[in-house]
DNA sequence: ATGGTTGCTTAGCAA
């Protein structure tokens, strides 16, 4: 199974990136995030025709997330029992190749004691709560998604120019490290622990020609389903062109 | 350098 995970920045702007990518890449579920369109809006047909199901939870000009997969997606199921914000539209699961699987789109937090600052520690501790309950040992589970926070150094090119950012911030890396603590797996460091790679780069400084970057998009697991996984990569290519996303994609393999 | 770019929506917000 090849699952991946895509902050978009805006579906629609982003659909023939898309619809490419889907074909070069070829994998049986891609969690999205950053939708930017509500769910009448979503590009479900091209997508249709490109082979893939969308469980989609949307949200006008903001947010909104959906999981594409190549067979139907059931069970699925929109925000979560103890979202502070019902109206944000951050995060969908379902059922898919035996697995359920979630999309997150973590708050970004804005700036560290902003009001979104908080709301991004409420939300992050709100999602470890509620996986507490969703993990289950006999079952496969995937966490996947934009969690907007670098887990340590190794994910951010330059350390100390972010060290306080909401991105990296002590109590923002101890609130994804929750998300740990219930028993996911972070599936591409397993693969990279040396780090130095990155999944998104800032438009506004830049970012990407100077590898200027952070790791924010991840893959979490259950550890048996984290043990069958072969490979994760981020897909750096994706970034490069016209009109990029500003993160790539991440995809990992799982064998049998 | 409180800068810079992008997308949605239409001048301002969020990232």
């Amino acid at each position: 199974m090849k699952l991946a995970t895509w902050n978009v920045n805006s579906v629609r702007a982003r659909l023939e990136r898309l619809l490419a990518w889907l074909d070069r890449h070829q994998p049986d579920v891609l969690c999205l995030q950053e939708l930017k369109c509500t769910d009448d809006a979503f590009p479900a047909e091209p997508l249709r025709e490109a082979g893939y199901h969308a469980a989609v939870h949307g949200q006008k000009t903001y947010n909104g997330v959906a999981i594409l997969a190549r067979r139907d997606p059931a069970d699925v199921r929109r925000g979560f029992p103890g979202d502070p914000d019902e109206a944000q539209a951050r995060l969908i699961s379902a059922e898919v190749a035996g697995v359920r699987v979630f999309s997150a789109y973590v708050p970004n937090g804005r700036e560290v004691g902003s009001p979104s600052w908080e709301y991004k520690l409420e939300w992050l501790a709100a999602l470890r709560a509620h996986l507490a309950d969703a993990c289950d040992a006999n079952r496969p589970l995937a966490m996947c998604g934009d969690l907007n926070v670098a887990v340590d150094d190794r994910d951010v090119a330059r350390p100390d120019a972010w060290a306080d950012s909401v991105l990296c911030h002590e109590a923002a890396r101890r609130a994804l490290a929750g998300l740990r603590e219930v028993g996911l797996i972070d599936i591409f460091r397993k693969h990279h622990p040396e780090g130095g790679i990155y999944s998104w780069w800032d438009y506004r400084q830049l970012g990407f020609p100077r590898n200027d970057g952070l790791r924010l998009d991840h893959l979490y697991a259950t550890p048996a389903l984290a043990d069958r996984s072969t490979a994760a990569d981020v897909d750096r290519d994706e970034r490069k062109g016209n009109k990029p996303s500003d993160h790539a994609p991440v995809v990992a393999v799982f064998g049998d």
